[in-house]
DNA sequence: GTGAAAGCGCTAACAT
DNA sequence: ATGTTAGCGCTTTCAC
């Protein structure tokens, strides 16, 4: 007899789907011989060459794909409790963005593993602005708990009209109803502006994405604010094409080439820093002297730079550690009222201003 | 009555697993209204706000974590089959190094995806050395379809004594009965040692981390036993304490502090070559001047390093696009000979040499 | 307002 | 040499 879920499907014009049974049936023997086919544990088990052979034929033919849910479940030692964790980004952003969060879950997953409880670390990937196909989102069935990162405002929408039953926090965006922790609203950009303004420069200049995110924006508004406030006078802003450092670069080069002045330069994110200073250094200027630069410490070499790179931004240890505790937190008592923390930035003051 | 694997598990004195059942005997209602708490959906099923928070306590005191096979296998859509896709790697190792292969199987499986045709692409974590402990890794229940990379000698030897049954494909590593992909042996150190070479320099300086792994080693060796060939000379060794850019900015300056020459460095990762560099600049000498460096390729970002980074070093583009079409391919048709694959190194030729 | 029961896909123990 | 079957933990439908 075949599953009523089956049955809806297949009366939704659905493909029957492909498991062990449907091999089973289909050549002729029982769901054990094709599983242990699958495991390679023919031999021990004595099976005629020719069934495997036919098995194996079957299992090609009808592309089958096993079920990693059931195996798992069948697999599953009742004697060990296993937590999966998992941290969501994007295809899109660069991966070294999480990998200090990457690292806290780690401390703290290893320092709770013991014998009855272990856990899995993974990243999970989405597509920028999708993060709504990301299967077991929604039905808890992939994690026990998640950090979720690098959202679109369209993912932020979607999350924000969800209700998830399960261990969520936010990290660098403001979501209603999540944990989120988030730099100090605005603050980045202001003491940006002010160890520019400090150096008393002229012309101030802030170097960004076409797409912003939340903080990026932020970072952007608050800078032009404080530097228009004190000076009366607007920021450049310019514009690179996309988050790379040859998209910063170029943007770099065609606003210097076109004769518009910059003495004081602030990137929202360290790879444009990055692309930047070729520019910078590529049309004779140097980097103080010529040209300040102020990045945000995202990028785990800035203090590699040359040279190396001043940096106002979110004191990522700070920020990663209250993510990580909220997790484990929540996943221990699970109604915790949502909230927002601010986490005042770090300044690194670095060769660079 | 109580399943047998649990008996068993009992008998062995370990306590015994928290499920929705547990939870439900012990508050003493059926699995079901557990499970309706456990997914908030308590207010349509019209529980009894005392039961709710009865339930609630229950999950709390008995430290409930749900088993994510369970609700994904309860989950699940006969129509839409599920495949997921692992990129395994070591919390040790720098996480950008696989940015590539992500990127590559993202293509691949947003090329093949479609109605009743998912593809989950996940980054999983194991402590370097430690791949046996991975979760789900014999059993084949977490994935299936893997990419191993960042193993060290311990990971290699356990994998050589397994047989997994399933889509396995090693990145950067030679192992025995696996598909594996690999730069040319010894060709880049050679191809590295040819360009020093023909700078005419004198003092040859490999800079390496003390932990080792195959490609390394490799690459170090065949550019001392070329150099040695070819000049009679031995080449210095450099041993960073670790991984990152500051060991290497500290064993460079202790090396150049030292008195013994340097002028032609090579670096066998990318982020060993951006630590040398600061040492260098620090010492007053000029690249290339002074000191010409070859690196690897690894970085993202070697082509906006100050000046840009010679690399002589796998191909990645084409080690990964090898990696991942015979993941897929290893996925449909399961029994392929496992066999090794060698690309040639890729060489670029920028301003540090 | 709550419970009983079916069944997702898989594998290993036990039958034959 | 192969088949039958129980049951992993969970949620939802249906019955009361």
């Amino acid at each position: 007899m075949v599953g009523s879920c089956v049955m809806r499907a297949m009366a939704r014009g659905e493909k029957r789907p492909v498991t062990v049974r449907t091999i089973a049936e289909h050549v002729g023997v029982s769901t054990a011989a094709v599983s242990t086919v699958l495991a390679n544990r023919h031999e021990e088990r004595r099976l005629a060459p020719a069934t495997v052979e036919k098995i194996r034929q079957a299992v090609r033919d009808l592309g089958y794909v096993p079920n990693v849910a059931g195996r798992r479940l069948r697999a599953h030692d009742p004697g060990v409790r296993h937590i999966d964790l998992g941290i969501l980004t994007t295809y899109e952003a660069p991966l070294f963005l999480v990998s200090r969060a990457l690292r806290q879950v780690q401390r703290m997953a290893d320092a709770r593993t013991g014998p009855g409880r272990r856990f899995s670390v993974s990243i999970g990937m989405y597509h920028a602005g999708r993060l709504r196909e990301m299967p077991g989102l929604l039905d808890a069935s992939r994690c026990n708990g998640v950090i979720v990162t690098n959202t679109l405002p369209e993912d932020d929408a979607f999350l924000a009209s969800v209700t998830l039953p399960y261990a969520v926090v936010v990290l660098g965006r403001r979501i209603a109803n999540y944990c989120c922790v988030i730099e100090t609203p605005g603050e980045s950009g202001r003491r940006a502006a002010e160890i520019l303004l400090a150096a008393r420069r002229e012309h101030f200049v802030v170097l960004t994405p076409a797409l912003l995110t939340q903080s990026t924006a932020e970072r952007a508004e608050a800078f032009a604010a404080l530097v228009l406030e004190r000076t009366g006078r607007p920021v450049t802003r310019v514009i690179a094409g996309g988050f790379t450092p040859a998209n910063a670069a170029d943007a770099m080069r065609a606003h210097l080439a076109a004769g518009r002045g910059c003495d004081a330069l602030y990137a929202v994110t360290d790879s444009l820093a990055l692309g930047a200073y070729q520019a910078i250094k590529d049309g004779n200027r140097r980097i103080p002297r010529d040209v300040a630069v102020v990045g945000v410490g995202d990028h785990e070499h800035a203090d590699f730079f040359d040279p190396p790179l001043t940096c106002v931004g979110p004191a990522n240890d700070a920020v990663v550690e209250h993510v990580v505790t909220w997790l484990f937190h929540l996943m221990n008592h699970r109604r915790v009222k949502p909230a927002e923390v601010h986490v005042a930035p770090s300044v690194v003051m670095r060769a660079s201003t």
